[in-house]
RNA sequence: GGCCCCAUCGUAUAGCCUGGUCUAGUACACUGGCUUUUCAAGCCAAGAACACCGGUUCAAAUCCGGUUGGGGCCA
């Protein structure tokens, strides 16, 4: 179970390959962010390159917007590359649909030095063959029935249009490399068979392409997920025919369900852009992505990417599968959320307010929506919560239960009378100021002064009404479901204080004229 | 089915390589408390794990073997 830290002649380079089939996925982020932070410090000291791979070879369900769209996603996580897809083109282009050319020329080679064959075996054959296998306890594994057919046979077949693909020999030995990660690790080639490596000369398959691509783009470190942990030997297989470096492996633990099966789109969000367009923050998905598989043998678990960058190392990456836990990533935005600066935090907010129709432009201070944001924010998980949590204070008119305004057992009459008393003839009541004496062109509508006011009317509030005197519910739990409408919200003062005096009594008397 | 990988609280992990300092640490979650008009946030506290069996050793979470369990790949 070594870990070998060969030390690299080569360049450092990693690469992230993503199959533009459809929306960028959760774990190519991860693994991503993984070759990214190898390649910003990698082992030996220096600074290596990270490489964006386009990997469309499946003409049919390869689309350009999903091309496009990860490279939107990589660049909100703030994960940058040096080359690839269309910047850079030392080792270009970057795309395999372009790249045609130069795998018909490594194919050609295999086959002249006899390395693969032509395979005119049906989908059927196959199909019958493997499940005869299995019934026999063994490895479904291609019989080489194709593997020396005749000249003249192979000839006739392809005059005849007969259906092929392209076999590579997978010679019979034992293959061994060591893993960054997880050691030493053996197969057999013997149990694999013959793989196929491509369809024709024109349409290489995945095997034959990375192999390839990898070589040419002198990538030194494939660091990857660990599904790719059993296609590694045929791939060094297929770098030993070709004549090819064999690069160093990493395999990285997989991200799994809650049922430990690998992360799937049956059971939660799994792309890149769910996390995005529902408000999460590209510096807690990085966070919490490091984290699952990963971290620095300290107490320390909040990372920047920039400190990320210089204190990574594979080393201390797990070999064990992590599950991906929503509630831990729902914390680590909170927590970013709330260490947000405010101006920027506002921003951010913006597209979901103005999206649920509630922020119209012009129609709310850049000083009052920041005020709203600054007394949510401690309830949000992520940014679209910011809709359901401040919702009332754009609203016109608000529709609630009137039973949501008694607090403990009160009396729609104790409600009134409660309520009552924070409005300016509520003031006959008692001789304390009430909050409609507050003037705001002097300076008192503040928070703190509606607080002061507010707290000696529940005192009197008490004492007129008998109540227990420390309980401040009996009139604070009627006020603010008056002016938010809600459950739960922030205090009636913040609240107050926001919408202003004019609207703050309006709420009241609208409550008062529900009783 | 074959092959490969993996295994510490519910979750992510520290510790394992270099056995003793581990009555196993931390964070999230959960529970209780403080604060409090509510919900959050914050603070405090509690509960919670070395998969199992053997071996090596004075001593094993740590080294070795096996078993079990989980996962991945092969179509």
């Amino acid at each position: 179970m070594k870990k070998e830290t060969k030390k690299l002649d080569r360049e450092v380079r990693t690469r992230i390959a993503p199959s533009p089939t459809g929306p960028a996925h959760i774990g190519t982020a991860r693994t991503a962010l993984f070759n990214y932070l190898f390649a910003k410090n990698p082992p030996g000291g220096g600074k290596g390159k990270f490489i964006l791979r386009i990997e469309d070879t499946d003409k049919e369900r390869s689309l350009q917007k999903w091309t496009d769209e990860v490279i939107e996603q990589l660049k909100w996580l703030g994960i940058e590359w040096d080359e690839g897809p269309d910047i850079g083109g030392t080792f270009g282009p970057y795309k395999q649909s372009q790249r045609a050319e130069i795998y018909k020329k490594y194919l050609e080679k295999l086959f002249t030095e006899d390395k693969a064959y032509y395979c005119f075996c049906t989908e059927e054959e196959l199909e019958n063959k493997r499940q005869e296998q299995m019934s026999r306890g063994l490895a479904p594994k291609y019989d080489g029935a194709c593997t020396r057919l005749s000249a003249e046979i192979i000839k006739k077949n392809l005059t005849e249009k007969k259906p092929s693909v392209i076999r590579f020999r997978v010679e019979n030995k034992k293959i061994k490399f060591n893993d960054l990660i997880r050691g030493d690790v053996e197969f057999d080639a013997g149990l694999l068979g013959d793989v196929v490596i491509a369809k024709n000369f024109e349409n290489p398959l995945y095997h034959f392409a990375v192999v390839v691509d990898d070589f040419e783009m002198k990538i030194s470190h494939v660091i990857r997920g660990e599904e790719h942990l059993s296609n590694t030997p045929r791939q060094i297989l297929l770098q030993k025919a070709l004549g090819f470096n064999t690069p160093i492996y990493a395999h990285l633990p997989l991200m799994l369900n809650m049922d430990k099966s690998k992360m799937s789109k049956r059971q939660g969000d799994v792309a890149v852009s769910d996390y995005h367009n529902n408000g999460y923050l590209p510096e807690a998905l990085i966070n919490f992505m490091v984290l699952l598989g990963w971290n620095p043998g300290t107490e320390k678990e909040i990372f920047s990417l920039s400190q990320l960058k210089k204190e990574f190392s594979v080393e201390k990456v797990q070999k064990a599968g992590a599950i991906f836990n929503v509630t831990r990533l729902d914390f680590l935005n909170g927590f970013y959320i709330r260490e947000k600066d405010i101006k920027k935090l506002a921003e951010l907010c913006k597209p979901y307010l103005k999206e649920a129709g509630l922020l119209i432009t012009g129609q709310v201070s850049e000083n009052t929506l920041e005020k709203i944001i600054e007394v949510s924010k401690t309830r949000m998980k992520k940014l679209l919560d910011i809709v359901e949590l401040s919702d009332f204070f754009f609203k016109e008119n608000l529709s609630f239960d009137k039973n949501l305004l008694k607090w403990s057992k009160m009396e729609d009459t104790d409600v009134k009378e409660a309520l009552l008393l924070c409005l300016p003839d509520g003031r006959q009541a008692t001789n304390k100021k009430s909050l409609g004496d507050l003037n705001p062109k002097k300076g008192e509508w503040t928070v703190q002064k509606i607080k002061e006011v507010l707290e000696d009317a529940a005192v009197e509030f008490n004492k007129q009404k008998n109540y227990p005197g420390k309980n401040r519910g009996f009139l604070l739990w009627p006020l603010r479901v008056a002016l938010s409408g809600k459950q739960f919200s922030p205090s009636p003062f913040e609240i107050a204080e926001i919408l202003g005096r004019e609207k703050t009594l309006e709420r009241i008397n609208e409550a008062i004229k529900l009783l």
